[in-house]
DNA sequence: CCGCTGACTTAGCAAACGTTAATGTGACAC
DNA sequence: GTGTCACATTAACGTTTGCTAAGTCAGCGG
């Protein structure tokens, strides 16, 4: 975990939502973070208790996990940087437990990092806002998934969109990726028993749409993995920008709209 | 629908989530907005097509809809005092269809109103910017609703929320309110078929829960409603501050902790 | 080598829910 | 009145899914 690996996820992820100049990207160079090793399901933010750092996601997957119905519902995953907490800087309840699905390296940034970075450059405050509200819309979708889809749709669909979300910031790029879920996870997710969805995954083997071996998942067919999900990404709000392995632009000179 | 009638339903709304002084308040009052009466299962605003105008609901019920699955699926509805739209302000498509449920009133607000008076206040920029994030706390609520209870609790559940969103902005004041919704919207919220919410509402009656005659529900047992809905208000980011009717605050000096 | 543990797998049964279709009911126009 | 329409209601039947329980398998520490 080389120094400013943390910095670069995090630019990274903001420049996928929206254009950023060097010069804001910069004022990422001097961020303070802990990093911290966290073990498969391990709580990394309980909803009581008020923080004053924010979880940057630098390995691994995080979700948010509610304690309901028989083996509780996890209402988000996280993929490497974004930054789950960002609201508890404007509310302080969580309502939820941040946990991590496999291992996973996260980064602490204090609070006051995101303030000072948002009053100094409108940019950057706008990609932090950026961030929630794609947020926003990804749990827009998991409640059309959750309400009109079946067993086998939610789990392609969802595997679907954590393989669209890790392209997007320069991980699976070919159609593998890491995979420490268990199916209980995703049963959790998909808002299914556990045992439904081993019949579910199998089910999605069976057709050839993917394999998954110990820790890695491999979608072999993903036209055919799209198509069963009805999976369309444009509600991931991920500029075409292309392939997420890209450097920070060069100098590009952002127009520079900004808003609030 | 008198003059000053749209700013007033704002200032409530905001006032609601955060403090705001008497000046921050006398900002709306220049707030320039079209009344627009529409009519029940009336598209408010296509999903394509940008538009330079936000949705002020004045008077009825507001939702997102989805083409999904047979009868579609709701995502978000919407009390007077909300503006569902508001994210289109940073992120021009909204993903779905946002749809009258019965009739409604709203109020086209201007996109540069917001931009400005976010740039002239810090505080209503952080009361918008609350109004999005207790909605995208609303959204994950329904995640947990939709994968996690069954029929019964998640009409109950929703009903409890919609009454108490409504208490929060002063309608609902006992707990009788104006319900023009048909069992189908019901149903396309919860996740349910239409004929499986006819028998689920017929339990609820069955249970002395509620009343639903024409176009207004009265909920006759609130305390039997939360516990079998498991409803707990706490996400609705509503302050303690009582109940919603109350004229806005006199001449308290907020401590101005202001963010972005 | 053994036993333990967590995860995956399989089977059988029961409950919840979807689908289809027919019927009922009230508002409204003519 | 009577037709029409949207909505609510009811019934019968089929499917998906949940639940329980048992069995398998790999890793891991003794």
């Amino acid at each position: 975990m080389q120094a400013g690996f943390a910095f670069s996820k995090l630019a990274d992820r903001l420049s996928s939502l929206t254009d950023l100049t060097t010069q804001d990207l910069d004022l990422l160079a001097h961020m303070p973070s802990t990093i911290v090793h966290v073990g498969a399901h391990q709580t990394v933010v309980r909803h009581h208790g008020e923080t004053e750092h924010c979880c940057l996601l630098l390995q691994g997957y995080l979700c948010w996990h509610v304690a309901a119905g028989q083996d509780g519902q996890i209402t988000s995953i996280y993929v490497p940087g974004d930054v789950p907490d960002l609201p508890t800087l404007y509310h302080p309840s969580a309502g939820a437990n941040l946990v991590a699905l496999g291992s996973a390296v996260i980064a602490l940034v204090p609070h006051d990092f995101f303030r000072e970075l948002s009053a100094n450059s409108p940019a950057m405050s706008r990609a932090l806002l950026l961030m929630m509200l794609a947020d926003l819309a990804i749990q827009r979708n998991w409640t059309v998934t959750l309400g009109s889809r079946d067993a086998l749709c939610r789990v392609a669909h969802l595997l679907c969109e954590i393989r669209e979300r890790l392209h997007g910031v320069g991980l699976a790029k070919d159609f593998s990726f890491s995979s420490p879920f268990t199916q209980s996870d995703l049963a959790a997710a998909c808002g299914i028993s556990p045992v439904h969805a081993n019949r579910t995954i199998q089910e999605l083997r069976r057709r050839n749409l993917l394999q998954w071996h110990g820790k890695t998942m491999t979608i072999t067919d993903w036209p055919g993995l799209v198509r069963l999900a009805g999976f369309d990404p444009a509600y991931l709000h991920t500029r075409p920008h292309g392939g997420g392995a890209r450097p920070p632009q060069p100098a590009a000179v952002s127009m520079g709209v900004e808003l609030a």
